[in-house]
DNA sequence: CCTTTGAATGCAATCGGTTACAGAACTACC
DNA sequence: GGTAGTTCTGTAACCGATTGCATTCAAAGG
């Protein structure tokens, strides 16, 4: 079924059932009819991988992303497909688990299936791999990483705000030994919030430990073992932030085990405000990080490299935003 | 950069090139050393549109799932995508979003993509849709409906067992009112479950009521609703099923929400085990649904199918297992 | 030394579309 | 009626790979 022969059938050449299908140049009302009748009756749909070839625009984006499994990235990935899907486009995700240099083999399947521009919503980027993308004048939207220029917008999300409101909120609280868990080294998102942390804690006068710097992974596991160090200190914090939910929910855990309880003997601070964060119990207090909005300027950037020919770069800016629920309390005693 | 100009810098023909990337037909020792080293200072990369043009494999496999965001399924997608990179496949997602009528949207795009197979974890096929991709020769592996035929395998879970050991445990925890809340409707395994459980609870002699049977949507949301209703009962249950993790999530939620505590007051048994139950405070108890298994078989299934030319389907068996935690306690009073 | 055999390589058709360009048909206007 | 302009349609050259078949060349066998 190609479509020679659904020309053939309607008595046209393949070139008019090309522009029947595509609607890029008037086709007479009558033509029109008999071409639409002859791909009904054939069951005809275009080859993707040959309309790619002939034109060049593959009407996919690709997105690259750290790990499918954290709730966060399926909330966006979601979304962006709705979206791209209304624009005619569709979505390729690949995951890096983590691991920087799989980034290499993202970029490449990207590459080879010729996307239209590419999310990339994880880890450092070796500068080589966005060069790679760029002069193949392929459209880039990072998740903040700072960089734009031709070619390449950003989404930045002013983690700052966020984190300030949340100090603010457990200084009101009475706590002023507030430890943070960050993620792993190598995700730049999760060196920005565990920076915006220590910054806004000078801000505020508050004693900086380095002991109270833990590091995590992002995932539930790291936020369990994590805040058991933190309990193990001589002076432990009365107050947790974590740089994401899943690393939060990990800590209540912890907490929990040690026959502690949330807030009453340690206020808990999440980031990221997935799903599930509101039906724990405690629900979790947390800083907010628009998901929508994220998804929303990723493909607005894309789109606008990838079909109006805008060849510099945007900036997004996406603030956060504090939700109080019930993991954060008066200081104990 | 395209293979034309590798072949020319190579001194070679195209062919050549080509056997050397896919390393199809042997290729002298010499050349091949000519043409690496052609492919490496131009960059090459071949086109994935042009190659499966020319050859018919797309190198990819298809995934439909309902959502996405149910941390069920990208469980799955990642340990699928995975293997599938090991063996050189891809993976392209598509959402439905729980809508039957998307399906078919699902399925155009794997036929315009020319998928190697697809695998379908969701809702009613359409018979029609089945049908559609069969004769286009696209092996199918499904998600537990039962299906076996021709290129079309189907991965059977083992319900009943799980759900007879859960009620087999409430019952001997003291309970004999027991509600379940099942899925969507149109979600074949929703039905299944609910099924089961309907099975079971005669098969235990236990008295069935249509009041105790709810009808959830999957999500947090559906849980807390059908769980209001159902302490609202003149005699509500002492212990609650649901047909997945996040309903019992939702459950959990409406019955903190009423002043009551889990299980102390009322137990809740939940279905998959995704990670997050393991974390809830109370852990959930739940019917564990191994993901990693069913990632593994589906692949196995259209592996066999598309490289083995193996055209008999198989039927994977694979079996759930009840997982006490803490939301499971003796009956009140 | 010539033929046979087999392995390595090249030639060119092919996959299924898109699109620049040419040409046809029709209208409009002088 | 002739010319210009507009609008639709067809022809055929691509896009970048794969692959059946023909060819070349070297080693083996007689």
């Amino acid at each position: 079924m190609n479509i020679r022969e659904v020309a053939k059938k309607a008595g046209v050449s393949t070139a008019t059932v090309s522009r029947v299908v595509n609607g890029t140049v008037p086709v007479s009302a009558q033509i029109e009819r008999q071409v639409r009748s002859a791909i009904k009756s054939l069951g005809y749909y275009p080859n993707t991988h040959a309309r790619t070839l002939g034109s060049g625009r593959s009407h996919m984006y690709g997105l690259i992303i750290s790990d499918i499994a954290n709730p966060f990235f399926p909330d966006i990935a979601k979304c962006f497909e709705r979206i791209a899907v209304e624009h005619g486009q569709e979505l390729l995700i690949a995951n890096t688990d983590y691991q920087p240099k799989r980034m290499q083999v993202c970029v490449r399947r990207m590459l080879e299936r010729k996307v239209d521009g590419v999310a990339i919503m994880t880890s450092e980027m070796d500068p080589k791999l966005v060069q790679l993308l760029n002069r193949r004048g392929v459209p880039i939207v990072f998740l903040d990483t700072g960089r734009v220029g031709p070619n390449i917008s950003n989404i930045f999300i002013d983690y700052v705000s966020g984190i300030e409101q949340a100090i603010e909120h457990l200084v009101s609280l009475g706590h002023t030994k507030i430890a943070f868990v960050s993620g792993p080294r190598t995700l730049s998102s999760a060196k920005i919030r565990s920076n915006a942390f220590t910054l806004s804690l000078k801000k505020k006068g508050l004693r900086y430990s380095a002991d109270y710097m833990q590091t995590g992974n992002h995932r539930i596991d790291g936020g369990q073992v994590a805040m058991a160090r933190l309990l193990k200190l001589r002076i432990p914090p009365t107050a947790v932030m974590a740089s994401n939910d899943l690393t939060a929910i990990g800590m209540m855990r912890a907490i929990h085990a040690a026959g502690l309880r949330v807030p009453e003997d340690i206020s808990v601070m999440g980031f990221d405000d997935i799903e599930i964060s509101n039906f724990l119990q405690p629900p979790l207090s947390t800083i907010r990080v628009p998901r929508v909005e994220i998804a929303v300027s990723a493909f607005t950037a894309l789109y606008a490299a990838s079909h109006k020919h805008v060849n510099n770069g945007t900036e997004y800016r996406i603030s956060t935003e504090l939700v109080i629920r019930q993991t954060t309390g008066l200081v104990k005693g």
